[in-house]
DNA sequence: CTCGCTGCAAAGCCTTTGCATTCGC
DNA sequence: GCGAATGCAAAGGCTTTGCAGCGAG
């Protein structure tokens, strides 16, 4: 597959070294598009299908794979940080988050397209990256509103 | 001053009490305006003063201050919660940050003036808020890049 | 063979919580 | 005086780090 051969080519020419692990932690963003893992939940993934990989090897490759460009950190005001894959083909996308039960949302347009630009010049600096996130009330959460409590796993999610 | 009256109402109409204590964690968001303080900053500069207040009773205030809408927690990346004034009466603003040193500039324009509104419609989200960050090198780290290493300062607030 | 990478456990940091005491109302 | 708010210290949760052993080149 083309990304797998973007991280070997990324690693040699850092002059690093070509693990199974870097590999795996790659692969379970690749195979989780859209769920903005915490280092925690790549964790859980990993275990449960094959590879035992320790957290602490996660965080140091989650960190290595954002500085090479393959992931992006994302932050959604739950206090973990969490990571995508950075698909340096489409356009952005921004986050709509609900603060109850913690759904995240994609928005697929990009809504800055010239912003960057405009900012580059009225201000000098050199810009590197955006996020963008809206938070709200989801329909579903809108509708149980008046209802019993939502689910633990939802309690768990929510933003304060 | 209009915003402590605002503040007594509030937590009267809320049926909480008046303490020096909130008085005294507002004040100093109002005084630094513009710093997005941590609970930890906020402390520290309650300290210099007069006012001894735990950090419990800081991380209990703030988060009340938010709820009641006095502030918002913004995150620049760097791993701890931040807070800053929520000036209802003036334009929306968004953050602009040196991922070297950790400076951080405020955008005055509002980019996003009918975008929570398109939103709405599209997705039946009930949106609260929003928060943009733009992450990119300032002008002045862009000078020094070549120098040797900025100021521990610097260091200590730059993002990974 | 060498030096980078991993795993494990311990340490670090920020934040939250339990409980006795204090203090609005 | 009653119950909420505070202060202190301990606990919690996520992340980083030290170090011995493993493994890529």
């Amino acid at each position: 597959m083309k990304i797998y051969e973007k991280l070997r080519n990324e690693l040699k020419k850092r002059h690093l070294r070509i693990t199974s692990q870097r590999e795996a932690v790659l692969s379970v963003f690749l195979e989780n598009e859209g769920e903005h893992l915490t280092a925690d939940e790549a964790y859980e993934k990993l275990s449960h299908k094959n590879s035992h990989i320790s957290k602490a090897t996660i965080y140091r490759t989650v960190d290595l794979l954002k500085e090479m460009g393959f992931l992006s950190k994302v932050n959604f005001g739950d206090g973990m940080e969490r990571y995508e894959v950075k698909d340096l083909n489409t356009h952005q996308h921004h986050h709509l988050i609900c603060t109850k039960c913690g759904q995240v949302y994609e928005i697929k347009e990009d809504l800055l397209e010239d912003v960057e630009k405009l900012i580059e010049e009225r201000t000098g600096f050199k810009i590197q990256d955006h996020q963008l996130n809206f938070y709200g009330i989801c329909p579903k959460c809108q509708a149980s509103k008046n209802e019993e409590k939502n689910t633990e796993e939802a309690a768990r999610h929510s933003i304060k």
